[in-house]
DNA sequence: TTCATTGCAAAGTTTTTGCATCTTT
DNA sequence: AAAGATGCAAAAACTTTGCAATGAA
């Protein structure tokens, strides 16, 4: 399956889509720009926000919409999961855990075909 | 349980209240604006900001953010619920059931304080 | 060499803040 | 009268866009 990023393969494209790949959990704007500009590379704000909305397109990535407001992207080919939230330090993780079992894919009337659950409290970091 | 919005009850904070608890669903800034702006009114949107972020930390309404990311308030009072999202239709509905059942608080280390969960499906009239 | 992509800076949007004035208590 | 709340306008924060320079093919 050849990943295409838009019509050219530069070196910040592939940059930005590492950094959504590798991350603990899905990733803002701002998080990805602090990740993407280091000692020994620089990318342009403007070029994160075309990237992402590139990867969108490309169904290389999705935005997930936490109850914060926050956009946030992670990669597309992750396996079901949840988010967890930390209500002290904002931090998003991934919940591989789903304690959900929809035998019954039928609720008030409606059809089933998928769900999303965000959980808040305090992640295991500022729990010490 | 008296209901107290900042130290004083102003006639701005009880019509922002007034609009966020009698609106059909949750609402957007743009929509308390347009709704507190008549012809015998009228509020400031630095008021609408500040009113919303005070009935917030009141917990007299909460925040909501649908799929199109845009954030949006409801009562606080609505018991606990999760929000149905029709693929067909694209009408947001509150479920009322909560089919999860958190006997165990802590989930990957974390400390579990809250749920939310979005159904995505087809709803009953689509299904028809 | 060609033309998509980048980075900067300017322009749009959205949200917050300072301050003089107004209103609740 | 005192102190919180409002509204305006300015400021800050967040995104998008134009354009000359850069770099992938």
């Amino acid at each position: 399956m050849p990943k295409k990023i838009g019509q050219r393969k530069t070196q910040q494209r592939e940059i930005i889509f590492e950094i959504i790949k590798n991350a603990p959990g899905p990733v803002s704007v701002q998080e990805i720009l602090e990740a993407a500009n280091t000692d020994e590379q620089s990318i342009g704000i403007a070029t994160i926000y075309r990237t992402v909305k590139l990867l969108l397109s490309s169904h290389l990535i999705q935005s997930v919409t936490l109850p914060d407001g926050q956009a946030r992207y992670e990669n597309a080919e992750l396996a079901h999961h949840h988010h967890f939230h930390c209500n002290k330090c904002g931090v998003v993780t991934d919940i591989n855990e789903c304690c959900m079992h929809l035998h019954d894919n039928e609720v008030a009337g409606n059809l089933i075909e998928s769900h999303e659950i965000t959980f808040f409290g305090v992640c295991k970091a500022c729990r010490a």
